[in-house]
DNA sequence: CTCGATGCAAAATTTTTGCAGTCCC
DNA sequence: GGGACTGCAAAAATTTTGCATCGAG
């Protein structure tokens, strides 16, 4: 049985792919900004990307993660999570098919996404209501976890903060 | 026949209340920030509420400003929108009994607030998946108005940015 | 070789904070 | 009169930008 996760291998593929269709070119820094999206499980800040970058290539700069962001999220490749923050999450798109809804755990800071296919029956709805196009939606629930709250961890993972 | 909505006078009122109530002091420049607020009809930025604060009272400094955003909020007065970018919206909570969602219209930036009554249930649904307790959320719409990038103004107040 | 991409540091933006003076209770 | 509140300016924190240099195609 294969494994269902395509490799990272054939997603830079991809990834190089659309950088040429744009007229952009394939770099160094920008491969390993990539990789270190993809090698990243979770959701992750701008500034933790650099880090993680500069592990696989020690010449990347800040200013190249920052222009790199809009360009790897153009391609879908990966998503920009905003959770009302002064800092973006961003996180590698590795399989998302349906609507993702963001839960984010106020006690150990954890962000959950999670399937919520029947925003898409929503968009449609208010789409009519207002005569709009919808252009993009998102759903975030801020959550307590009594579990953590009470024994200091939970199940999910998390830690208290 | 009364008008519907409680007159600004008998809200300030409301608002020096919970100030004693909390042990805050009652002061010129919190109740000029107060009164910018409910006079103005719609989404407003900190600087916004500045400007128009210091219309009332010309001694009010950003500083007091944004050490008061969180007092109104927590008081319910006024409501945080965040609908991602790098400032806050705010709003006077005039009238909302029901849970708002958002709409964002791209073509003239306005920030629409309409009934979304079963956000409730969306909302619970995603924190149930996890077994989470929902402390807040919210439900924002990006969408694009045809009509308004036809016209370049449309019916519900738009205007081309 | 050419022009897009990069690194660096300075700038921009919004919000926060330290401090000395002010004024509410 | 005491302590909370305020204004001011400097500081924080994240993201953007100008410019000289580098390197992909």
């Amino acid at each position: 049985m294969e494994p269902s996760t395509p490799d990272i291998e054939s997603i830079r593929e991809t990834f190089k792919e659309f950088l040429t269709s744009k007229g952009l070119r394939v770099t160094n820094q920008r491969l390993a900004i990539f990789d270190a999206a993809y090698e990243h499980p979770d959701h992750f800040t701008a500034e933790d990307l650099l880090e993680r970058a500069r592990a696989i290539d020690d010449s990347v700069s800040r200013a190249t993660v920052y222009r790199a962001l809009p360009i790897l999220t153009e391609s879908s490749l990966i998503r920009e999570v905003d959770i009302g923050r002064d800092f973006k999450y961003y996180m590698a798109n590795k399989n998302a098919t349906t609507f993702q809804a963001q839960v984010i755990c106020l006690d150990c800071d954890k962000i959950f996404e999670i399937d919520a296919p029947f925003m898409e029956w929503y968009g449609k709805t208010v789409a009519d209501k207002l005569a709009l196009q919808v252009e993009s939606q998102r759903l975030q629930v801020t959550a307590h976890c009594n579990e953590l709250k009470a024994s200091g961890i939970c199940e999910r993972g998390g830690k208290k903060r």
